[in-house]
DNA sequence: GATTGCATCTCGTCC
DNA sequence: GGACGAGGTGCAATC
C-alpha cells in the first residue's frame, strides 16, 4: 500500500463528475490497485476506484506533477501541487471478515429452528428465495388452516418499502396465478411437500424483523401484512 | 490524522457484529474521531465508526495491547500484536465536494427549462418535492388535457423498486383524496398555480431517468407509467 | 459479464 | 434528533 499526504486538487468523471479544490489529504493506492483519497473527517473517501485499470503519473504544460488513475468509463485526476509525506507498507491479510446478526443467518434460523418460534405451528415451512415473477420472496409458507399461501419477507430492520416490496411479490403472485393453476404445484414438488394443487387465493402476508422503523406497523396493518419480531441474535 | 500499520485482531459488536483474525492492517484515526481499518484490497474499510465517542487504550491481562473505539451502542476491540509502523498527519481541508450530474441537478434542469423539452407542452409544471402523504414526489404536474395531476418520479438510473415509489404515492394520493376534497387546492394556492378546485381521480405517472435498467421499462408499462429519457447532462 | 439486493451501508437534508 | 432517500453508493452472490 502507497501512502501520500498531498496538496492537491481533484478531478473526477465517470459515472457522475466531481470537483475538490486544493488542500491537503490523503491518498491510499491499494495493491489491487484501488485508489482513496481521504479527507480527516467521516468515513467514505472523497473520491476513489475500485481496481483502476491504470494509475500514472504524468507532469502538465504547467509543470505540475497529476496523479492519473482510470478505468474503461472513469478518469481521477489529481493535481499534486506538493507531496508531504510519502510512504509504502507492506499489508499481510488473506484472511475474510466473519459477519454475524445479518440478513441471511436470520433467514437461515428462521428456515429452520426459528420458524416454528415465530410462527407458533400455524404456518409450515415451505421453501427459501421462492421467485415470484417480480423478484425472490425470502421465505414461502403454507397456511394448513385456510390452505393460503404465506409471503415471508426477513429484513434486519424493516423500513416502509419492505412493505411495499411484500405487495409487489403478491400482485405478481395473482398475476402468474391468472395464467396457470401450476403456480405451487412446481414448489411442491421441488421440496417433496405435501402440498395440495391450487391456485394462489389471497396469499398471507408477513414482515418479519428484529427491528421496525417507526409507522412501520401502521403500514402493514394497513395493507393486512402480519409484522413479527425476531430476536437479533437467535440462539 | 492517525496512522498505524498494526499486526492485530479485530471484533465488533454494534448493529451487526464482526470478528476478523490475526493479520496486518492499516488503521486510520480522523480527527473527528472517526475510525477505519483497512485491508489493503477494495475500497471499504474492514471495521469502522463514525466520529466514535472514544478512543482509548488499554492493556489486558495477558498484555495485549486494544485499541478500544466506542459509542452508545457500539464497540470496535482490536487486540494489537505489534505496531510495525505510526504515524501523525496533518490534512488541511476546508471545502466541500463540488458534485454535478446529481438526481438534484436533473431535476433542478426538469423543473425549468428541461420540463418543456421532456414533456412536449403537455404537462404544467407545478411544484417540486410534493408531500403525497407516504414520502415527496420529486415533481408534480398538471395535464390541462384531461385535468389530471401528473406524478413525476426523477432517477439518473431507474430500477424497478422505483416503479413502485410512484405507485406508493399514488395511492397515498388517493387515499388522501378520499379523506377530503381539499388536496389540490393547497398547492394551487402555495403556487399560485391556475389550478381548478377538483379531486385526484386518475393521476398520470412519469418515471424519468438517464437510464432505465433491463426490464424496467416494461414495468413501468404494467401500470400504466410513462418512462421518458433525460439526457445524462442536461444543458 | 451483467444483474440483483444487502449493508455495522454512509451521508446529507428536512421535518 | 429522527426519518427519509440519494449515492460516482460498495460488494458479493447469482444468473
Amino acid at each position: 500500500m502507497y501512502l501520500l499526504q498531498v496538496d492537491c486538487d481533484i478531478r473526477y468523471t465517470g459515472r457522475g463528475s466531481t470537483f475538490m479544490s486544493r488542500g491537503v489529504r490523503l491518498i491510499m493506492i491499494k495493491s489491487d490497485n484501488s485508489i482513496e483519497i481521504h479527507q480527516d473527517k467521516n468515513i467514505r473517501p472523497l473520491n476513489y476506484m475500485l481496481r483502476a485499470e491504470f494509475i500514472q503519473f504524468e507532469m502538465d504544460a504547467f509543470g505540475y506533477d497529476h496523479l492519473i488513475a482510470g478505468s474503461k468509463d472513469e478518469t481521477i485526476d489529481v493535481t499534486i501541487y506538493d507531496t508531504l509525506f510519502e510512504t509504502h507498507m507492506d499489508l499481510n491479510d488473506s484472511d475474510e471478515l466473519e459477519r454475524h446478526g445479518t440478513e441471511k443467518q436470520i433467514q437461515q434460523w428462521l428456515s429452520t429452528d426459528g420458524f416454528d418460534d415465530v410462527f407458533k405451528g400455524s404456518v409450515e415451512f415451505v421453501t427459501r428465495e421462492y421467485q415470484t415473477g417480480r423478484g425472490p420472496v425470502d421465505l414461502l409458507g403454507y397456511d394448513t388452516r385456510d390452505k393460503q399461501v404465506a409471503l415471508i419477507e426477513v429484513k434486519r430492520v424493516a423500513k416502509k418499502s419492505d412493505v411495499f416490496q411484500l405487495l409487489r411479490y403478491r400482485s405478481a403472485l395473482l398475476e402468474h396465478a391468472d395464467d396457470s393453476d401450476e403456480t405451487f404445484v412446481t414448489v411442491a414438488k421441488k421440496d417433496a411437500f405435501p402440498m395440495e394443487t391450487r391456485r394462489v387465493q389471497d396469499p398471507h402476508m408477513y414482515l418479519v424483523a428484529t427491528r421496525f422503523r417507526p409507522h412501520v406497523k401502521d403500514e402493514c396493518e394497513r395493507f393486512g401484512i402480519v409484522a413479527l419480531n425476531v430476536p437479533k441474535n437467535p440462539v
